[in-house]
RNA sequence: GGGUAGGUGGUCGAGUGGUUAAUGGCACCAGACUGUAAAUCUGGCCGCGAGAGCGUACGAUGGUUCGAAUCCAUCCCUGCCCA
């Protein structure tokens, strides 16, 4: 049977062992290693899909929870499917709603069963199973949809994080009895496992024998120390199979990115350019700036002068402080365009480096400029 | 000129004898943000001090009182009404 996504390799870089690959999707094929904008309300907040294209937005991602909640999958399946309703002709992914599982911690209960959730928009019970999950996110039609998982908070205890893998686990299996468009989507299984190696390992066997077309690792980048992410990223990574697409969940910075891909990993999706836009901060190659702050109300120079974007090419710092300032929405949109734009940007360049085997060296120069210490 | 309502920290505005350096909102100054309950949240916001604390402060001056932003007197200023 034809398979909606697949992934070729076209290249490792001999310096870091780095991925550069192409997946191919219904919708177009995505370069890789790629950073997917979220847009969880079938919306990349406060931009068109026409500015998603203009910052190089190869793929974005929306919410099965939200979507299900408000308007309704069977709604967005009568206006053609997510594609068509939000126009955007491009890949999309969907998470699950196993992120909230996690995050709206304090309105949900989990059996075997599914998830019990309580709204947050008015407070009504909703439930969802593996297989709900799954009919939802076959009805907006995304291009890759992901298991319906649970998503562990740091720290779990050893006990707790096992039983909650194994459940995903079965989940992961439920999900796949129930996918019933494999021609067109292709279903996405999550390692779990928290911060234990051996049930990482567990998780990843099993979910492998699945045989799925691609893998996520989630449960990481949920409010653990640095060390942590790249102790569980460097012992993952390595279990997740080689000829397809491999997805860490919900990261974002531009540190945290590219430790991913040296790692091994193709995609990667964040809220953090778009929220911290919406918070007045800009991502530029020499670190994060925050320009709602008193020190840019007279900097008449870009955002950042390495961009190419177009709040860059048109519009000083204190004009986006001005406009953050007097709560206008053009200062958000102009940040979260240039934040998204940024890290597509430092994207297409680990891609380039990567075929020119230097990703190691282009790390260390980011590094330096952005103001790390590594 | 007569009457009347008022003058509180950057601002609007509570407070009408003590636990009041003085509630709130806004403005301002920072911080956080990683599969979006987020154009949100947290902290600061009289001066000096790391801090305990000290010093100033509720239009002005004087007074009553153990104690006043709060009571009294006079003065200054503002809004509204009448002439």
């Amino acid at each position: 049977m034809k398979q909606a996504i697949t992934y070729e390799l076209i290249h490792e870089c001999k310096q870091t062992g780095a991925r550069r690959g192409i997946i191919h999707t219904p919708h177009g094929d995505i370069q890789t290693p790629v950073f997917m904008p979220v847009g969880t309300q079938a919306t990349v907040k406060s931009l068109s899909p026409e500015e998603l294209k203009d910052v190089n937005a190869q793929i974005i991602l929306a919410n099965t929870y939200h979507l299900f909640l408000r308007p309704g999958h069977k709604l967005v399946e009568k206006a053609g499917g997510l594609h068509k309703f939000m126009n955007w002709d491009r890949p999309i992914l969907t998470d699950s709603g196993g992120f909230q599982v996690f995050s709206l911690g304090q309105l949900r209960k989990i059996s075997e069963e599914g998830v019990e959730f309580q709204s947050h928009l008015d407070g009504s019970k909703k439930f969802l199973s593996p297989e709900k999950a799954i009919e939802v996110e076959n009805s907006l039609g995304a291009d890759i949809i992901m298991a319906f998982d649970e998503c562990c908070e740091y720290p779990s205890t050893y006990e707790y994080t096992k039983k909650s893998m194994e459940r995903t686990t079965r989940w992961a299996q439920r999900c796949k009895k129930a996918h019933k468009n494999v021609e067109n989507q292709g279903l996405f299984g999550i390692i779990q496992g928290g911060f234990y190696e051996d049930l990482r390992k567990k998780s990843a066997e099993d979910l492998i024998k699945l045989d799925f077309p691609g893998y996520a690792i989630g449960g990481i980048s949920v409010g653990e120390p640095k060390e942590k992410f790249l102790e569980i990223l460097d012992y993952t990574t390595p279990l997740m199979p080689k000829n397809k697409p491999r997805y860490l969940m919900g990261v974002g910075t531009p540190d945290y990115l590219i430790e991913a891909v040296i790692a091994g990993i193709d995609m990667c999706d964040c809220v953090l350019p778009t929220r911290v836009a919406r918070h007045g901060t800009a991502l530029t190659s020499k670190g994060k700036i925050v320009v709602r702050n008193a020190t840019y109300e007279e900097d008449f120079s870009a955002l950042d002068d390495e961009c190419d974007c177009y709040a860059c090419k048109n519009y000083t710092r204190a004009y986006i402080h001005h406009l953050i300032k007097a709560n206008e929405i053009l200062g958000i949109r102009l940040l979260s365009l240039h934040n998204i734009k940024f890290l597509t940007n430092l994207m297409d360049k680990v891609r380039i480096e990567i075929e020119n085997d230097n990703l190691g060296c282009f790390k260390n120069d980011f590094y330096h400029k952005y103001g790390y210490i590594d």
